[in-house]
DNA sequence: CTGTATCCGTCACGATACTG
DNA sequence: CAGTATCGTGACGGATACAG
């Protein structure tokens, strides 16, 4: 029952389908139930890339390959799960244009714009209080 | 070089001597230095418990056994470490006081206060956002 | 160009037993 | 009461090769 409380479901989802149907979404994590709303925010705003992608995108739609280029450290692997999972969480849209070579755009949504204010406060606040731990032109 | 972005810090670290020296920090992350604010910021108020913990005594100090009491998911191994954490990056602060048994609070820092506005913007967001995901009485 | 598939290492976290 | 020690597991993330 102890380990209950932050993953609820972990195998299959049968209440809660699948937002997207595209393979990757096989490898998505599949919490989607939360008793705290602030393990919620940081299980969609969180983890190593999310922040970084949103902050890319904030200005302006961008490529795939754009993306990768402004976060040169990111596999292509956590690139294209990174936006699933936002996309699927509704924070960026992905929009496709077909023809030969393929274009792909992401943006922020309506949501993932709220979030912009949160990251920035968050940035604020390290820049004030972690200023010593951090070397941002590196 | 790319894996260099996030973990600066993983062997020995010679410039940030290590806040705390009992034993328990040998296995805490020696990440010190970041690139990115958010990142850092993350780390020192992300992960599964350090928001949580921060709730709890963010408006009176409390004991250990009060804080597991009031997390009963956490394990002792977790909310030592996590504590640990917390304290070597100043956010929470450790009073001991002798005799038997002995008793140990913990309490906020000034620098501890200065994140509960962040984490209640995180935790409104979140109610106002992911509501549909969110099961507060569970 | 924008992905997918597969293999693999590391680390956060959990369970349990033990201690001053 | 407030920790430590030890072992185990799975999720997260990286590298590389392949595909429409």
């Amino acid at each position: 029952m102890a380990s209950a409380f932050l993953k609820i479901q972990t195998g299959e989802t049968k209440t809660q389908p699948l937002i997207c149907q595209r393979p990757e979404y096989r490898y998505m994590p599949k919490k989607r139930m939360y008793v705290c709303p602030i393990e919620a925010a940081m299980d969609v705003i969180g983890g190593k890339w999310k922040p970084h992608i949103l902050w890319k995108i904030k200005d302006a739609p961008l490529r795939f390959g754009a993306i990768q280029e402004k976060l040169p450290a990111i596999s292509q692997k956590m690139l294209t799960r990174q936006l699933r999972a936002l996309e699927a969480d509704s924070l960026v849209s992905r929009t496709e244009y077909p023809g030969m070579p393929p274009r792909v755009e992401y943006a922020l949504t309506e949501r993932g714009q709220s979030v912009i204010p949160i990251l920035s406060s968050l940035k604020d606040w390290a820049d004030e209080e972690l200023a010593d731990q951090i070397n941002e032109h590196e």
